[in-house]
RNA sequence: GGCGGGGUAGCUCAGUUGGUCAGAGCAGCGGCUUCAUAAGCCGCGUGUCGCCGGUUCAAAUCCGGCCCCCGCUACCA
C-alpha cells in the first residue's frame, strides 16, 4: 500500500490576481508533489481560494456583483494561472463552499463544546481595510493611521468569543520538543518557540454583524472571523465534518456520494506539509496546531515558511517588495506565455533558495534561462540527436539489448543527494548537482570524444559515444521531472528508452534496463529535420 | 533592548568537527572547435574571507570587542 502523502498551500485572497511571490509558493509545492508521486506515494494536493472576508464582499459589491459569483469567477482565474504553470492540484477549495461551511461550523461547536471557547468584548483601533484591531502603537507610529491603509481607525467595542489559545502553551511547548521537524525551515522554528514561550494571548475568533461569512453556530449573531476560518480549508477540503453522501444540511443525498467525507478525513489528515509565507508561520505553528488539540484531531505533520521574492529592476537598484502600489507588480501570465512555465518553474526553482528570498528581473531570468535551461541542457539534446539522425538515419544499430557506459562519475551517490535536497524542499541545491554531476560532464565527455569527426572516420567507433550521450539525456529527464514538468517529458519522448514514461523513479537513473529495441530519435521534427529547440535563446 | 541569521571574487553564493579552504556558477578576457539553439570545450581571479584584538605550530573556520544588513520580538513612548 503506497504512502499517503498530503500537501497544502496558503489559500490566497482573491481580491486580487496571483503574483509571481504567489507563484512561488505553488511552484515548491507542485515540485514536491510530484517528487512524492514520483517515488510511489499517494499523493493528495490542495490548495485554494480564502473568500469569507469583507474585503472579497466589499469589492464585488463595487463591481456591482455578488459575492459567490464574483468568488467563483476569481477561483477560476487563478485555476488558470495555476494549470497554465502546470501545478498539479488535486483540489482547490474556496472557503465559500458548503463543505467548508458545514466543516467549520463542526469544528468551531466541537472547540466550543469542549471549553475552549468563551465569550467576552474587545476594544481597540479598528481599521475597516484591515478587517482588523490595530495596536495603539501601530497607529501611532504612523502618525494615528493604520499603516498599511493611511486612513485612520476608529475606536470600537463589540462582544465577540475568543479562542482560549493561552491554555495551549505548555502542550505546544512539548508538541514541539516531541516533533523537532514540525516547523521548516529552523530558523523559524526557534522563532516561533520562542514567541509561545514568551506570550500567547487568547485570539479573538468572531466579528459581529456581517452577512458574508460563515455564522457562529452557537450565536448566529456572529461570524467565523479570518484564521479560525481560513485554516480549517486544510481539512474541511478532506472532508472533516461531511458524512458521507449527505447534502450540507445532512440529508442524504446520493449525487453527492463522491464528495470527500469523513472517511476520506481519515485517510489524509494529518496533512503531511503545509507550505506557506514565512509571515504567517505563526498562525500556522502556534495557533493552528492549538485549534487541533482543541478540537480533539491530530495537529499537521510538518509546516514549511517559504521565503519571499522580491522584484529587482534592471537598473540595479535595491531590491523592492511585491506590490501594486509600487507599480512593479509582474504576472505570471507574463512570464509564461512569452518563455514557458518550465522556464519559470527552473527560474524560481534555481534562483531563489526556497527557505530563503530571492529576486526576480527579466535580466536575471534570461541569463538563467539562456545559459542552464538553453545552451547548457537543449543544446544538449540538439546536438546529441542531430548527429544520430544525419548519420545513423535516427537508429543506432545493434544497441538493442546494450547498456550505456556512464559518463558521470558517482552516479548513485548523485541521485542519493539530488533526493535528500528534493526531500528538504532545498530545490536550488538539488538543481545544482543535477547541472554539475550530469550536465557539465556530458558536454564534456561530447568535446572530448568528438563523435561529429568519428562520424566522418569510423562510424562504428561513434556509436557507442552517442548511445552514452543518450544516457545523462534520459538521467536529467527523470531527475528534472519534477521541475521541468513539459520538457523533461519532452527529452525523454525523443529517445525510444525503454521505460515508460509515466512510470520513471528516481531509482531508475541508476538501474537502466537494457536497451529492448536500438535506440532510435523517435521526436517529431521541425522543417530542418531536427529536433526543435527545447528552449529557444533569448536575445 | 532581547533572541536568531548573515557580512567570502563584478553578481549569486559553497565552504562539514581549525591545517591544499581561498572555491563554484554567471558575467568578463584569451584560445580551440564547429555536431549543436552564434551553442560547446579549455585557460585566466594578488579577492584585506566586515573591522580590531586574542587563542594556536596553524583560523574564513574558535574566543572577546566593534561596525553594518536581515528576520522575529519587546519596551520606551
Amino acid at each position: 500500500m503506497p504512502k499517503k502523502f498530503f500537501i497544502t498551500t496558503a489559500i490566497d485572497y482573491p481580491n486580487s490576481r496571483p503574483h509571481i511571490g504567489t507563484a512561488f509558493e505553488k511552484i515548491g509545492a507542485d515540485v514536491q508533489a510530484r517528487y512524492r508521486r514520483m517515488e510511489g506515494c499517494d499523493v493528495h494536493f490542495l490548495m485554494g481560494n480564502d473568500e469569507n472576508t469583507i474585503k472579497v464582499s466589499r469589492k464585488a459589491t463595487e463591481l456591482k456583483r455578488a459575492p459567490k459569483e464574483y468568488c467563483d469567477d476569481m477561483a477560476n482565474q487563478f485555476k488558470e494561472v495555476w494549470r497554465a504553470l502546470d501545478i498539479s492540484f488535486d483540489d482547490f477549495i474556496q472557503t465559500s463552499e458548503p463543505r467548508h461551511h458545514v466543516g467549520c461550523q463542526k469544528f468551531i461547536q466541537k472547540v466550543f463544546d469542549n471549553g475552549h471557547i468563551y465569550k467576552g468584548h474587545y476594544e481597540g483601533l479598528y481599521c475597516d481595510g484591515c478587517e482588523g484591531f490595530k495596536t495603539e502603537k501601530e497607529v501611532k507610529e504612523a502618525g494615528g493611521v493604520c499603516p498599511d491603509h493611511r486612513v485612520a481607525p476608529v475606536l470600537r467595542k463589540e462582544p465577540c468569543y475568543f479562542f482560549a489559545l493561552s491554555k495551549f502553551q505548555d502542550k505546544l511547548l512539548s508538541f514541539y520538543e516531541q516533533h523537532p521537524d514540525f516547523i521548516q525551515p529552523e530558523s523559524r522554528r526557534n522563532e516561533i518557540v520562542t514567541l509561545v514561550k514568551s506570550e500567547l494571548r487568547d485570539v479573538n475568533i468572531t466579528r459581529l454583524g456581517q452577512e458574508w461569512g460563515i455564522k457562529v453556530p452557537f450565536d448566529p449573531e456572529f461570524t467565523i472571523y479570518v484564521w479560525f476560518d481560513a485554516l480549517l480549508n486544510y481539512i474541511t477540503a478532506v472532508g472533516y465534518g461531511t458524512l458521507a453522501g449527505c447534502a450540507s444540511d445532512g440529508e442524504p443525498n446520493p449525487s453527492l456520494a463522491r464528495l470527500a467525507n469523513e472517511a476520506d478525513f481519515a485517510t489524509w489528515w494529518p496533512a503531511d506539509i503545509h507550505f506557506i509565507g514565512k509571515d504567517i508561520t505563526r498562525f500556522h505553528c502556534a495557533l493552528w496546531p492549538a485549534m487541533c488539540f482543541a478540537a480533539g484531531i491530530e495537529p499537521p505533520r510538518s509546516v514549511f515558511g517559504h521565503g519571499f521574492v522580491y522584484i529587482k529592476k534592471d537598473d540595479a537598484s535595491a531590491a523592492e517588495k511585491i506590490s501594486k502600489s509600487l507599480g512593479n507588480v509582474i504576472e505570471p501570465m507574463e512570464i509564461i506565455t512569452k518563455f514557458s512555465s518550465d522556464g519559470f518553474r527552473y527560474y524560481f526553482m534555481r534562483e531563489c533558495p526556497f527557505p530563503g528570498d530571492g529576486e526576480f528581473s527579466w535580466e536575471r531570468f534570461a541569463a538563467v534561462y539562456n545559459s542552464d535551461l538553453g545552451k547548457n541542457l537543449g543544446n544538449l539534446l540538439s546536438r546529441v540527436t542531430t548527429l544520430i539522425i544525419n548519420n545513423f538515419d535516427s537508429v543506432l544499430p545493434g544497441t538493442a539489448g546494450q547498456m550505456p557506459t556512464p559518463i558521470a562519475a558517482d552516479l548513485a551517490e548523485t541521485v542519493r543527494q539530488v533526493q535528500a535536497h528534493m526531500q528538504a524542499c532545498q530545490y536550488n541545491s538539488a538543481l545544482e548537482k543535477i547541472w554539475r554531476q550530469i550536465l557539465d560532464p556530458a558536454n564534456q565527455y561530447a568535446e572530448k570524444n568528438e563523435p561529429w569527426k568519428l562520424v566522418k572516420t569510423d562510424k562504428d567507433a561513434a556509436k557507442p559515444i552517442l548511445f552514452n550521450l543518450s544516457e545523462p539525456l534520459r538521467i536529467a529527464a527523470i531527475l528534472l521531472k519534477p521541475v521541468l514538468v513539459r520538457s523533461s517529458a519532452t527529452i525523454y519522448g525523443s529517445f525510444n528508452f525503454t521505460q515508460p514514461w509515466e512510470k520513471v523513479r528516481y531509482a531508475d537513473v541508476c538501474t537502466r534496463p537494457t536497451q529492448a529495441e536500438d535506440l532510435r530519435v523517435i521526436a517529431t521534427l521541425d522543417a530542418r529535420g531536427k529536433v526543435p529547440p527545447l528552449f529557444p535563446v533569448i536575445k
